[in-house]
DNA sequence: TTTAGATATGTTTTTGAAAACATATCCAGA
DNA sequence: TCTGGATATGTTTTCAAAAACATATCTAAA
């Protein structure tokens, strides 16, 4: 019987400094800005305001020495925004960062499984 | 000239179930539990009220196939709390995780490092 | 039988982050 | 020159999580 059931979810966030962080939400923000090719397309994807992407976008240029994120105005379309070379970079790094941290403890990972109570979810 | 500053934080959560969750948090709450014999004192430590400590450890007994803490009441000293073999190996099983992951994946965390900007914390 | 210091909970208040709302601005193309 | 759809921000409102506050309860030992 696969016992599929279960299966936890690893969430890593990478503190950097007191206001510098990066962790699943701007991941994946990153990731629908290059798929949708917008900031708003993007967060509409995620449920997520405009606005509240907008800052995540700034925060995220901000942290590092170049911009990931950068937009056009105007034109048909209205505007729009692209990753940069950086941008690509980094989401990349952090998803095979991810992916190595949970490989690395995939072990004990199990064993903590083992450990939890046998009826889940029941609140 | 050792450039220790910028040593990255990693923060590790894992995600069981819709409610039930275990983070950096929890962790820090059982191993205080441990050393301070009492949920109040361990709680004053963390800066975190008795009652949020107390409710954080009644999820984790529940999530659990047994508790992670017992306690007693009255007595000398009014009472106090201790981990149960289960809590000590779930604590050090999520302590040896954490190593496990931060190792496997301290390349692509110092490749990260590489291409945040110069000037941190300056916000 | 009183006490001390902890556990155990209910109730109210704060507050900080996110949502919601509201505009202003940009500009290629029709 | 008007328009559409996006970026860019300021302002107000909501809301849920945490804090704060308030008690009640337990019990070994003095």
């Amino acid at each position: 019987m696969s016992d599929d059931r279960n299966k936890p979810i690893f969430k890593i966030r990478i503190v950097f400094g007191p206001h510098e962080m990066m962790g699943p939400g701007k991941a994946e923000l990153l990731e629908r800005i290059d798929s949708c090719g917008s900031i708003a397309a993007a967060g509409r994807e995620m449920d997520m305001s405009y606005k509240r992407a907008w800052e995540l976008i700034g925060t995220l240029n901000a942290m590092f020495k170049a911009p990931l994120v950068e937009r056009t105005r105007g034109g048909p379309g209205g505007g729009g925004a692209f990753l940069t070379d950086l941008g690509r970079e980094v989401l990349s790094l952090y998803r095979a960062l991810e992916e190595d941290a949970a490989a690395g403890s995939a072990k004990r990972m199990q064993a903590l499984c083992t450990l939890l109570s046998d009826i889940p979810g029941e609140k």
